[in-house]
DNA sequence: AGCGTGTTTCAGTATTTTCTGAAACAACAG
DNA sequence: CTGTTGTTTCAGAAAATACTGAAACACGCT
């Protein structure tokens, strides 16, 4: 391993905690990453010096996250594992299952106990918990049809940032000047938080 | 508390854990969401069950993140706290954050690392961390720069999605025909940096 | 079937994180 | 200054996670 793998695989040993997954795992990947040819387990185990067990533990976790290839070559009966693609590839794996497993789960439970009848003193909770729901609707909703899109579209648009909202002003379908609003903000907007004793 | 508060502020609580908080932090937050009134720390712990210290440290963490207000009534020495803001708003401070911990660090050591030297053996990987550093920043800069949009602007373009493509393609100066478009991964030899240039 | 090679599972151990009660600290009133 | 009330810190206990070696498993070969 040379000095700058070395670093590479540390800092994303670090990080992991961070980014919940474990530190091997962590290391797993960035090693996988550096590695211009695929590895093979043991090798792995080697490199980052933990056990081949953990090695196994850490390919399946970095599987479920769908962040690696498989190659097998013939005649060797070993598999050997890359990082899956390039930047975009595993910023919108990540971000896909991320959404799945941090978002999605908590949209289940809001929509779920929203469908059920009011109980008379859940009036406050239940407006904070459409407002959340429709949000995570809304924002599910644009990444998902946005990822869509061809890698060239969404680097320009990328590119473009804010600078969308100038050139849509273009089109005269798209005014600035806010009419009526759609129904997730008025609920946010009129939800007043009740002071204790005093005014506010 | 009441069925619902209790179900929301469970699932908060298992939930923490993916989002890189704990459980008691995960559930103090939710039940500060539930409470159409300021709670003091007290109240909390009693809420919850947990013990007084506890509930300091799952404050300061809170805070931390932004995502406190805190309230004080005259003539009690206590502090009342209270969810800051509305799902919009909580959902800007938590990408906000999380930018900040979990992404900002590795642009700092992608960006140190490739200023450094190159040595011969390190190609494949200065490559790898090149690309890695220019989809980061080009991320983080749209997403600095859409943050600052008005919300009803971003909320227009959120309902639009990839609509917004379509809307583009009339103004003429967004066309959808892959030119010779700047790959992602740029060429090889240069080692510098460039820096992101906002205006246009 | 029996053997060789590679992978996965699992029970126990080690490490890390979280939680607690007690003590220290801070602000104020008399 | 002293007592009262509220908050924070901190060392150790408790709980959760991660890691390991050994055993079980899987598959191809002879």
């Amino acid at each position: 391993m040379t000095e700058l793998t070395q670093r590479f695989v540390l800092h994303f040993g670090e990080m992991g905690s961070r980014w919940g997954i474990n530190r091997t795992v962590g290391q797993m990947y960035a090693y996988l990453v550096a590695s211009p040819s695929p590895r093979c387990a043991e090798e792995i185990a080697a490199a980052l010096q933990v056990s081949r067990s953990n090695v196994s533990m850490g390919l399946k976790e970095l599987d479920s996250w769908q962040l690696l290839k498989r190659n097998h070559v013939p005649g060797d009966r070993r598999e050997y594992f890359t990082a899956h693609g390039d930047a975009w590839d595993i910023f919108k794996r990540l971000a896909e299952q991320r959404l799945a497993r941090e978002i999605a789960p908590t949209l289940g439970m809001l929509r779920e106990a929203l469908m059920e009848p009011a109980a008379e003193d859940d009036v406050y909770l239940r407006r904070r918990m459409r407002d959340m729901h429709d949000l995570i609707e809304r924002l599910t909703g644009w990444f998902a049809d946005v990822q869509r899109l061809e890698r060239s579209t969404l680097d320009r648009l990328l590119t473009l940032g804010s600078g969308v909202v100038k050139l849509l002003e273009h089109t005269g379908r798209f005014s600035t000047t806010p009419t009526a609003k759609p129904r997730l903000e008025p609920a946010l907007g009129g939800t007043q938080i009740l002071e204790r004793h005093d005014g506010h």
